[in-house]
DNA sequence: ACCTGAACACCGTTCAAGT
DNA sequence: ACCTGAACACCGTTCAAGT
C-alpha cells in the first residue's frame, strides 16, 4: 500500500489543511505559524499545501471563507433578537477572531487577492448593516455615513479588547443614533 | 577631552536610520522593507543598525515617535478651525501613514512593546478626543462611549480609503451627534 | 492526480573581529 | 565607542522525482 495514497478525496484532505490553518491562525495569528506548522497539524509535508493552493495568502483567504461562512450560519440564533442584542453578538463572535481582522488588514497592502476578499467583506457588512438601520427606521439621508460609523466602530471594537461594560455602552450608544428617540 | 571623536555625532547617525526607515515604512510598509533596505538608504550596512536599536520593533517604535510629533507639531495650524475642519485635518494627515496604522495593530500582536506603545496612543487620542467634545459641548453622560466610537471611526477612515465626499459626510455625521440640534 | 525530499532565495539577528 | 563581514536560523516557495 503506496503511503501516498490516502484514503481521503482530495476535497477533505484540502479542507483539513482549512481546519488546521484556522486554528493556527485564530489562536497564534498569521505570521506567527509557518507553513510548515500548518502542513505538520494537517499532517502533511509543508510544500504539499502547494498543491493545493498558490500561496499561504491562498489559504489564509480559504480560512476566511471557512470563518465567514460560520458566522452568517451561526446568526441565524439570534436574528430574532433586537438589535443591540445582535450587534454585542456581533462583536463577540469576532472578537474572536481578532487576529485574522488585523492580519486581513495588514495582508491586503501586500496581497491583492485579500485586498478583495477585504473589499467583498466590506461590501457585504454595509449591505446588512445598511438593511438593518432601514428596519430600524433610521432617518434616510447620510445613512450611508451612518453605516460607515457603524462598521468602523465595530472593527475598532475587534481590534481594542474593551471590557464587558465598555462594550456595551458603545453599542448601546451606536443604536441610539438610529433608533428615533423612543417618545411613547 | 575625547580622543576618537567621529565624523558624525551618534545622535545625527540614530536620526538618519530613523529618517530611512520612516520614508521606506510609510511608502512601501514594514513587512516590504528589510532591514538590508534600511541600512542601505542610511548609509550603513544593516548589522549596524543593531547597535542603535533592539531590533526591526525598536526601529518602528521610532518611527513612530518621530511620525507622531510631526503631526502635533502640525496640528497648531489648524487648531483654530471649526470641528468638522479639524476632523478631516486629521484624517488626512494620518492617512498618508495609513500603512503604519495596520502595521501597529499587527505588530502589536507580537511585540510587547509596540503594543505598549499602542495603548499609550489610544490614551492620547482618546484623551485630545475628550476634551474637544467636552470644549464643544456635547452631552457628558455616555461621553466615553461616544469618544471611543469617535476614536474608531477615524482609524477606519484611515484604513478603508473612500472618497471625498464620503470622508466628509462621515466626519459631519460625527460632529452632528456632539454638537447639540441647532434650536433657535 | 497527488505527495515528498531537497534545495533556493530571502530576511532578521548575532558575533567575533576590526577601528 | 562604533562598525563590519560572515554566518546562523528560519521561512515561503519551487522543482525534479516518486507513486
Amino acid at each position: 500500500m503506496p503511503e501516498n495514497r490516502r484514503p481521503q478525496a482530495p476535497e477533505e484532505k484540502r479542507a483539513e489543511i482549512v481546519a488546521a490553518a484556522r486554528e493556527l491562525f485564530v489562536d497564534a495569528g498569521y505570521d506567527a505559524t509557518p507553513m510548515s506548522r500548518v502542513a505538520a497539524t494537517a499532517g502533511v509535508t509543508a510544500n504539499t499545501i502547494y498543491w493545493y493552493f498558490d500561496d499561504k495568502d491562498a489559504v489564509l483567504i480559504a480560512v476566511l471563507d471557512a470563518v465567514l461562512a460560520d458566522a452568517l450560519d451561526q446568526y441565524q440564533s439570534v436574528a430574532a433578537e433586537p438589535i443591540p442584542v445582535r450587534l454585542l453578538w456581533v462583536v463577540r463572535q469576532l472578537q474572536q477572531m481578532s487576529r485574522l481582522v488585523s492580519t486581513v488588514h495588514a495582508r491586503a497592502e501586500r496581497s491583492p487577492s485579500v485586498a478583495s476578499w477585504h473589499d467583498d467583506f466590506h461590501l457585504l457588512t454595509s449591505g446588512l448593516f445598511r438593511s438593518e438601520l432601514e428596519a430600524a427606521g433610521a432617518a434616510t439621508d447620510g445613512l450611508d455615513a451612518e453605516v460607515m460609523i457603524g462598521v468602523f466602530t465595530i472593527e475598532g471594537l475587534l481590534m481594542h479588547p474593551l471590557g464587558e461594560e465598555e462594550q456595551r455602552a458603545v453599542c448601546d450608544a451606536l443604536t441610539a443614533r438610529w433608533v428615533p428617540p423612543q417618545s411613547s
